[in-house]
DNA sequence: CCCGATCTACGAACTATTTCGTTGAAACCT
DNA sequence: AGGTTTCAACGAAATAGTTCGTAGATCGGG
């Protein structure tokens, strides 16, 4: 039963992404793939990850003279707490409705909307399973 | 062109919703509704009203002594771009990964999946309609 | 051993968000 | 007419988020 972590915010889900995509980081390497997005000094990134070491968003393990930080909660799982809360927040908890908008994003391509009729089976089968099972979170 | 609004925050989201609910209403009287789910000021609503008019996500008519506010964008409007940023931020653009997400929230019901798995096909019509008739944005 | 580079820590500044208290005007009641 | 209620405006305080400068420690090379 572990208590749920804090929505991150934007500037802190860009550095999440590094953390994920690169695996555990060092402040520098961080710095190095944000930069390529956008101007940022070293210690507002280092200072950045203090703070979500803090609040428990990542941790961090001393390598030597430096920090290598990585992401406590896994990808799959932040995205599930961002949905569920935008579920709350905007669309009254309805899934359906806030697929509707994903499908109206113009990014969203055939082949998506093929993938995703696919994945509506599957996913009836695993709900069914981890209800019977008794789900996680 | 309108210029883009911005993103509203959660605060600023509480009190949309029951401007989409209600239609265009007093302070008093979102107030009246928001006082139902926690305990807030006055004076609190105001402010947040008085900054949402300055941000340009909501717009106000005088009504004799008060005023009436009113929701700029509409709920499908600020659902589709709360959608579309969260998609940026959080799923490198693939709106399958975010609905995948959604199908995985435990309040997803079989009802819903079904729902879906209809809008699919019609979404496949529209977004080809929409291409072939140069779409918009 | 000293120099420069690199690292963490700390704190400051600035902005945004949320929440109210106070004030002054207007409307309403008696 | 005078007191009460209701309203918008303003400002202030508290908190959070973002950005960076400076300081002090440590390491590696000459």
């Amino acid at each position: 039963m572990t208590a749920s972590l804090p929505k991150p915010t934007d500037g802190e889900l860009a550095i999440l992404r590094v953390l994920w995509d690169k695996g555990p980081s060092t402040v520098r390497e961080v710095l190095e793939v944000m930069t390529e997005a956008r101007d940022l000094g070293y210690t507002t990134v280092l200072k950045m990850l203090q703070i979500m070491t803090d609040k428990g968003l990542v941790s961090r393990e001393e390598q030597g003279r430096s920090h290598v930080y990585k992401a406590v909660a896994s990808m799959e799982q932040t995205q599930g707490h961002l949905v569920s809360d935008l579920l709350d927040k905007a669309f009254a908890g309805s899934a359906l409705q806030l697929v509707m908008r994903a499908l109206q994003d113009r990014r969203t391509s055939e082949g998506e909307r093929e993938a995703i009729r696919k994945l509506l089976n599957e996913a009836s089968q695993d709900q069914a399973a981890k209800v019977a099972s008794g789900g996680e979170r």
